[in-house]
DNA sequence: AGAGATGCGCAACCCTTGGTTGCGGTACGG
DNA sequence: CCGTACCGCAACCAAGGGTTGCGCATCTCT
């Protein structure tokens, strides 16, 4: 039970710019990576260089069309780093309300 | 609704390493750089940075005691930030439900 | 009390990675 | 056909996770 996370989509997910990259893209149905830098506070450049790592993780998908390169999301891969975002949320849910039960035990033991 | 998150927090959490180190001082009710270290693939001094940030961000709480420093989890500002992630991943599920429902709905259309 | 062991903090140093600028190439549009 | 727009590549910078190497303080054992 030690997480066992795909460390790769995770750290994909991890990163803020990558984060509002997936949500511009979610919200406007794909984009390219001077559309998107365009609505964020990075150049291109480093745009093009997220869309990279989030080609690799398999998040999103660009196809060439012309002199653009349009990429999406795959929502089937971005629904599965989500799952495993609140599945990590959830198992520290449960620990810390395993933690907080015992202590409590350990309040009330010690005062009666 | 553009997230609004504690950055901070998040980034201290996106840690790998310093997810484990939470979940050991959880499992052990605290620990020093020291002992953690030994349950981890990395050096004492690194384990010490990543308790530091912690402590700056007020997950976990140092004390001094002769020339020992016990670290332990503070258990209401992990909680914050658990509720955070899960919130991050309930938004991003709600989302990816809508993109669903709007794309089969043209698929509909398309078809018939 | 003194000597060795143990735990810690500080500092210097790699390497990865997010970010930038500066190109050159290629497709589009008048 | 020439300018414009979009892209990819390369060099470079800064921050951060990780390491090693120290020196200092505290504990422990005889």
């Amino acid at each position: 039970m030690t997480e066992a996370i795909d460390d790769e989509l995770w750290s994909a997910v991890g990163d803020p710019t990558r984060r509002r990259i997936l949500d511009l893209l979610l919200a406007g149905g794909g984009g390219t990576a001077t559309t998107l830098s365009d609505r964020l506070p990075v150049t291109r450049q480093a745009v093009a260089k997220h869309l990279g790592v989030l080609d690799r993780v398999g998040l999103v998908h660009g196809t060439p069309s012309g002199r653009e390169r349009r990429y999406d999301v795959d929502e089937a891969q971005l629904a599965r780093a989500v799952a495993q975002l609140t599945s990590v949320g959830a198992t520290w849910d449960a620990r810390l309300d395993r933690i907080k039960r015992i202590s409590e035990a350990i309040q009330r033991r010690r005062q009666g």
